[in-house]
RNA sequence: GUGGGCGUAGCUCAGGUGGUUAGAGCGCCAGGUUGUGGCCCUGGAGGCCGGGGGUUCAAGUCCCCUCGUUCACCCCA
């Protein structure tokens, strides 16, 4: 590419979220706010970028994440940032820095940033919807927020989520079992997958979750996290268990389950979508990070939480047939034959009085103006010609429906409008 | 980072073995109806056929490069 002129476009792995989308996505993040507020969650902002250093220790070195997708920078003032990959991280860093009472209980919507390649379900800023729980490692708050996001998710209609859990036990318990699969893999190291027989050192747990057949028959005879973990561990996760279980949520034990971020112990969950054909079919996951404020720098504290992809519910939805959301329709579409000064006033009478007016621009033909009523989705035109302004007066004309036209001064067309407007 | 598919109008796509002024449907604009949308009819605007190079008398079509996009691996929401 040389010479060539620039046509702008967005940039790989990103997308323009436009109408009428834009209002579904609206609407998806209304029904977040509302179910979080529900469950007591506050909304909280924390800022697109962070020192990397929040994501090095946070999420560790080794995961893909940050080794080797996260935008990193360093700002005119020399500091090394980076765009969040995820959302726990900043969210400890605010709670470390800010202190709030406990347990506190944190909701976001915030875009996150990976540089990966792109495919069906994966971009390089997608969206997450997502709640954090700081301060409390009572398995009932494991309870709710699995039972959150099902219910998030049945909402929205989606009728085929699975949903997997597993533990990934404590410092107490993980580092023997860790020991213990290593020593097991060391001894069937040959007949792993290609890429693991060379790598299964860097991370040992990663083995578990490889779907190629090599790997799944060695680790399927290989020792188990969930019968290794220590007393505790055990304890708290039958009773996550055993709470799902109470409020009708059926969770599929799945030893395999390892997440990619280091700061994970005990509850960790995965809901995934078998509508979408796609590889990328988890929608949602997330679970508890006990040791994660301490190794930021805060005081000992355990958290717990999940995260949402906007982008790949929606398409989960796509496949359902489900939440199609409709952008809103005017309640009157101003036409205006006259020059527009009538169409300029009655549309701000009625939008000072809360009614969706809209009208058409350009001086048009009335056949070009009704025409782009038809399309607004208006209930009803309101026509001003030369008669109606010269005795002031509007013609209402249905536009969903057969009707007879009617002509009301200007005054009575207000108020009958209005009344569309008081009650929402 | 690795590998495959695809780039033609605003959108969805046609354009056998290279061959005149590059087409359709939808959408958009105007008219048919000098005060009336939807249905119908007529007309119109809108394309450096992603970009660059090459082969050829001749390239949307064949070859190379490049950019973009898409799907998969990897990893993840």
């Amino acid at each position: 590419m040389t010479e060539e002129q620039f046509i702008p476009q967005a940039p790989a792995g990103t997308h323009d979220v436009m109408p009428p989308e834009s209002f579904r996505w609206q609407a998806l993040v209304a029904r977040f706010a509302e179910i979080a507020t529900t469950y007591g969650f506050g909304l909280v902002h924390t800022p697109m970028f962070e020192d990397v250093r929040v994501f090095h220790r946070g999420l560790g070195d080794i995961a893909e994440v940050v080794s080797k997708e996260m935008y990193e920078f360093e700002d005119r003032g020399g500091r090394r940032l980076a765009l969040r990959p995820e959302g726990t991280a900043p969210v400890v860093r605010a709670f470390i820095q800010h202190r709030p009472p406990t347990p506190f209980k944190a909701w976001y919507v915030s875009p996150s940033f990976r540089y990966e390649r792109p495919q069906a379900g994966r971009f390089r800023q997608h969206h997450q919807l997502g709640v954090e729980v700081l301060g409390s490692d009572d398995a009932d708050i494991d309870v709710e927020v699995i039972a959150m996001a099902s219910r998030f998710f049945r909402g929205l209609g989606l009728q085929d989520v699975r949903l997997i859990i597993n533990s990934m036990g404590c410092e107490a318990c993980r580092p023997a079992y860790v020991t213990a699969l290593s020593d097991y893999l060391s001894t069937h190291q040959s007949s792993l997958c290609d890429e693991h027989a060379e790598r299964w050192e860097q991370n040992p747990l990663r083995v578990l979750d490889c779907k190629k057949e090599a790997c799944v028959l060695v680790t399927s005879g290989g020792p188990i996290l969930r019968e290794q973990l220590c007393q505790e561990c055990s304890v708290h996760h039958e009773r996550v268990r055993g709470g799902l279980t109470e409020l009708g949520l059926s969770a599929i034990q799945d030893d395999r389950l390892v997440r990619g971020f280091d700061y994970y112990t005990r509850t960790t969950f995965e809901f995934s979508s078998s509508a979408l054909e796609s590889a990328q079919n988890a929608i949602g996951g997330g679970g508890r990070y006990d040791g994660l404020v301490e190794i930021l720098g805060g005081p000992p504290t355990p958290g717990i939480g999940f995260g949402v992809g906007m982008e790949r519910v929606l398409l989960a939805c796509d496949a359902e047939n489900s939440f199609e959301v409709a952008g809103p329709n005017p309640a009157v579409f101003m036409v205006d034959v006259t020059g527009g000064g009538h169409a300029r006033r009655i549309v701000a009478a009625l939008r000072d009085r809360g009614v969706f007016a809209e009208r058409a621009y350009d001086g048009r033909s009335m056949k070009a103006q009704l025409k782009v009523a038809d399309r607004s989705g208006a209930d009803f035109a309101g026509i001003i010609g030369e008669q109606e302004a010269q005795t002031r007066s509007v013609t209402i004309r249905a536009l969903r429906h057969e009707a007879e036209q009617e002509t009301l001064s200007v005054e009575e067309f207000l108020s009958r409008f209005s009344a569309l407007g008081d009650r929402s």
